[in-house]
RNA sequence: GGUGGAGUGGCCGAGAGGCGAGGCACAGGACUGCAAAUCCUGCUACACGGGUUCAAAUCCCGUCUCCACCUCCA
């Protein structure tokens, strides 16, 4: 039995996992800023997330997982103006869209989804203990600020010098001691809203709200934090010299996943609106972009194309297809059962793809017991294959995912049976061409027909529309 | 300028001193009335130049190209 190992970005190895507190594991993900939908590269890491909480449970953990949402900063600002929406009315808006995108590709709900505006309280202690300690200092502007020269060590996440950083753009009017001081909080301008702190009116800078809320859930001292790699400067920096000014331990462990990629560079909101998830879900099924964004390891860029997309579909219905069938010659859906190869895989800093090598293997094997009638070797290898993917979230048989059966189903099972019966009546009788044409007229419609040697079967090319209730609001 | 990452066959994508990961595509074969599905076989790649070593895609030195971060970011 392998033991989990994963990858620290402070240390920039692969070490052990050893939890805090045995038997639990506690997780802080960056979330969204709730400011525009989302697209791939957003739910990327909330699902790459996903599967290492799914991993970790399956290892016998009890997970606690935060994921929190940015509800107020300069961007839902700018954003009210431009829809001439309350801000708060804005990250709702955009609050749901994640919410929707998150469920549509399978992504756990986290244990809690805590919200930086309530917990304006926690921040406004976390400050005044910074102040305290001579750590932060307010110029009486309304800002509070963070001075960085103070820091015992700062930039060790990042391997940055202080000296080296560029300047900042932004310098505070004036008011900042060192230009690489961070802004706590943020002083109200005219009309914006305000939350009243000892130190005047103003709103939350960007870092505050992850330490306060990372110590309201988690405490002093947490097993993983995560988020995309952009954050590890100045986001996560800044969260690590707050915390660990006021003497919080903090996080043990920082994971970081990489990129979606179009034509080799990051993906912007500029791209247009393409690759938004509400946009590739008209297109594809939710399970189907999970499995292409799974397939890459969550450190690896992940350059996005159609083409790539479209083979990654293919694979995923090859597999599916694979199960389908299975079932129907065992009569039942065999339980996940997840291999050895795989949990070593898994166990490996979560190397998803070579998972996917071992889940190929199972298939060839599964294969080969369908067609050699087989039953207890093609049990065991859909299990494996079944197992595999309820690990990465990609399970179809997951009630998630919906249940494409209902009294419909029944009545077409029933259309497309008869149209069989005439085709092997024509085929008794040589006529090929009249069995020919109505397999034809059922591919038109979607319908594939395999004549198998114990007769013919049929399936349904897999489209958005069989699976409806991804696309409602929830 | 500073800090990281990447370059692998037609394509995607693992690996990190020796034994061809895997998939897709393609070609041949088996099966089939023909297909489809499936299986079998084939396709010996690691940016470039040096070096270390019995052995290098993997380690070392150098070079090139691309990407990210350096206070908006998943």
């Amino acid at each position: 039995m392998s033991a989990l190992a994963l990858y620290d970005t402070l240390t920039r190895t692969t070490s052990p996992f050893v939890p805090l507190k045995s038997g639990e594991v506690s997780i802080y993900l960056c979330g969204a800023t709730v400011q525009a939908p989302p697209h791939i590269g957003h739910v990327r890491s909330g699902i790459n997330f996903d599967i290492l909480s799914r991993w970790l449970t399956k290892s016998g953990y009890k997970v606690t997982f935060i994921r929190n949402i940015t509800d107020i900063d300069d961007k839902i600002l700018a954003k009210a103006v431009v829809e001439d929406m309350p801000w708060w009315a804005v990250a709702m808006k955009y609050e749901r869209e994640f919410t929707f995108a998150y469920s549509a590709l399978n992504v756990l709900p986290p244990t809690y989804e805590p919200r930086a505006t309530g917990h304006i309280t926690q921040m406004i202690e976390l400050m005044s203990d910074l102040i305290a300690k001579g750590i932060a200092y307010a110029p009486g502007n309304g800002d509070v600020y963070l001075e960085v020269r103070k820091l015992s060590s700062y930039l060790t996440l990042s391997r940055q010098k202080l000296d080296d950083l560029l300047p900042a753009g932004e310098t505070g009017d004036g008011f900042k001691k060192d230009p690489r001081d961070f802004a706590l909080w943020k002083a109200a301008k005219e009309g914006e809203p305000f939350w009243t702190t000892p130190w005047g009116n103003g709103r939350p800078g960007w870092h505050l709200e992850c330490s306060a809320m990372i110590h309201a859930y988690l405490g002093d001292a947490f097993d993983i934090h995560g988020g995309g790699l952009d954050l590890i400067f100045p986001h996560h920096e800044n969260e690590i010299a707050q915390s660990q000014a006021v003497g919080w331990k903090f996080a043990a462990r920082w994971m970081h996943n990489a990129w979606v990629t179009t034509s080799g560079e990051k993906m912007s909101k500029s791209l247009g609106n393409s690759l938004l998830v509400r946009a590739m879900l008209e297109r594809y099924r939710g399970i189907e972009i999970r499995w292409y964004l799974v397939s890459a390891h969550y450190r690896s860029m992940l350059e996005f194309s159609e083409t790539a997309l479209n083979e990654s579909v293919v694979s995923f219905r090859r597999i599916e297809n694979f199960l389908h069938r299975a079932g129907e010659k065992l009569g039942y859906i065999p339980e996940p059962v997840i291999s050895q190869n795989f949990t070593d895989a898994m166990n490996d800093d979560l190397a998803v793809p070579q998972g996917l090598a071992h889940i190929s293997e199972a298939m060839r094997i599964g294969n080969l017991a369908l067609t050699s009638d087989d039953v207890v070797g093609l049990s065991a290898a859909a299990s494996e294959v079944r197992g595999a993917l309820d690990v990465l979230g990609c399970d179809p048989f997951d009630p998630a995912f919906g249940k494409p059966e209902n009294d419909q189903a029944e009545a077409l099972d029933g259309l497309i049976k008869l149209a069989l019966s005439q085709r092997q009546s024509a085929r008794a009788r040589q006529d090929f061409a009249a069995s020919d044409s109505i397999r034809d007229s059922l591919a038109t419609l979607g319908i594939i027909i395999e004549d198998t040697p114990q007769g013919p079967r049929w399936s349904l090319t897999p489209t958005t529309s069989r699976t409806p209730h991804q696309r409602e609001e929830r």
